[in-house]
DNA sequence: GTAATGACCCGTC
DNA sequence: GGACGGGCCATTA
């Protein structure tokens, strides 16, 4: 279960009004290559957790619904919408600007 | 115990 | 520039 913790953590510290993706969540739990998981882990979190699962999107930029959730997938992009971040017409999220680097180098 | 599935990512055509 | 296929690992049946 250490590794769903991890996952946790790492989604928990993401910043209000940031987004980030599931590699960069996978890559920062220590364990890279394993997106799928954490895809998972998000998958058992509950809507009411204390847990910010909406700022995680995947790697195109938009939002990852689940079929459990379907229905509610436009509480996902109200909350982001909230914290101020801006969908497209698409309804995707423009990472370049929204993409929470973490402690990752930027290389500018 | 095996087999299939999944909120995904990356490299290649 | 977009589309297709393979692969990673843990959970569930």
């Amino acid at each position: 279960m250490n590794t769903y913790t991890r996952i946790y953590e790492v989604v928990r510290q993401i910043p209000r009004g940031k987004v980030t993706t599931y590699g960069r969540v996978a890559e920062l739990a220590e364990m890279y290559g394993k997106a799928r998981v954490v895809g998972y882990a998000l998958y058992k979190v509950d809507t009411n957790s204390d847990i910010p699962w909406h700022r995680v999107v995947n790697a195109k930029g938009e939002i990852s619904y689940s079929p459990l959730r379907q229905g509610m997938d436009y509480v996902q992009r109200n909350l982001l919408e909230d914290e101020g971040i801006e969908f497209t017409r698409e309804g995707k999220i423009n990472l370049r600007q929204y993409e929470w680097i973490s402690e990752l180098p930027t290389l500018s």
